[in-house]
DNA sequence: GACCACGTAGCA
DNA sequence: TGCTACGTGGTC
């Protein structure tokens, strides 16, 4: 499948996120200052503290090191145990940038915080998970899913045509 | 889930 | 301006 490029979306389709991060919403659920903050591209740098961040030298052995002239990709060794933590997608009526949206995750370095994307919603669940992607819940209109379910939800009304009951626009 | 390719953020 | 390597989509 043509990989998408900033700012390019499918045809049809009317949400999700392209290469570089940018996300896209249905019509009328984002204003421009919301989408600019929303669309905002960050990187998180390696803490410098765990164990593989004192490391040294690459292995020369991993895929990663083996394929370093286009993979670009720090050594498996190297790679630091906070950069290993998934962000996650946060799903709530409306806006979802606030503070209640942030995650923490417990590391070889302690409790450091996920990187919430941010989705604008509506409230509801992913209806192809039958809500089992739902990690947790903070507040009475916010739900919060592991990215890879909601990326789920976007193949499955991609690719299968799938229709959500409960009028999420996840 | 591992691997690979790619664009480019972040920094020196 | 060049280098490292993060984040992500796509493939296997
Ligand atoms: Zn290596
Ligand atoms: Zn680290």
């Amino acid at each position: 499948m043509k990989k998408l490029r900033h700012g390019e979306r499918r045809e049809g389709q009317t949400d999700g996120i392209c290469k570089s991060g940018c996300q896209w919403f249905e019509a009328g659920t984002v204003d421009q200052p919301q989408a600019l903050v929303l669309c905002q591209k960050k990187k998180r740098r390696r803490c410098g503290e765990c164990v593989p961040c004192t490391r040294r030298e690459n292995c020369g052995k991993c895929s990663n090191c083996r394929n370093r002239k286009t993979g670009h990709q720090i050594c498996k060794q190297r790679k630091c145990e906070v950069l290993k933590t998934k962000s996650w997608l946060c799903a709530e009526v409306g806006i979802s940038n606030s503070a209640n949206a942030q995650g923490t995750t417990e590391t070889s370095v302690g409790k450091v915080p996920v990187p919430c994307l941010g989705i604008g919603g509506v409230e509801g669940a992913c209806v192809i998970s039958d809500r089992k992607c739902v990690k947790g819940r903070r507040g009475k209109d916010s739900f919060r899913f592991h990215k890879k379910c909601l990326l789920l939800c976007r193949r499955g009304r991609r690719e299968r045509g799938h229709v959500s009951q409960t009028g999420s626009k996840i």
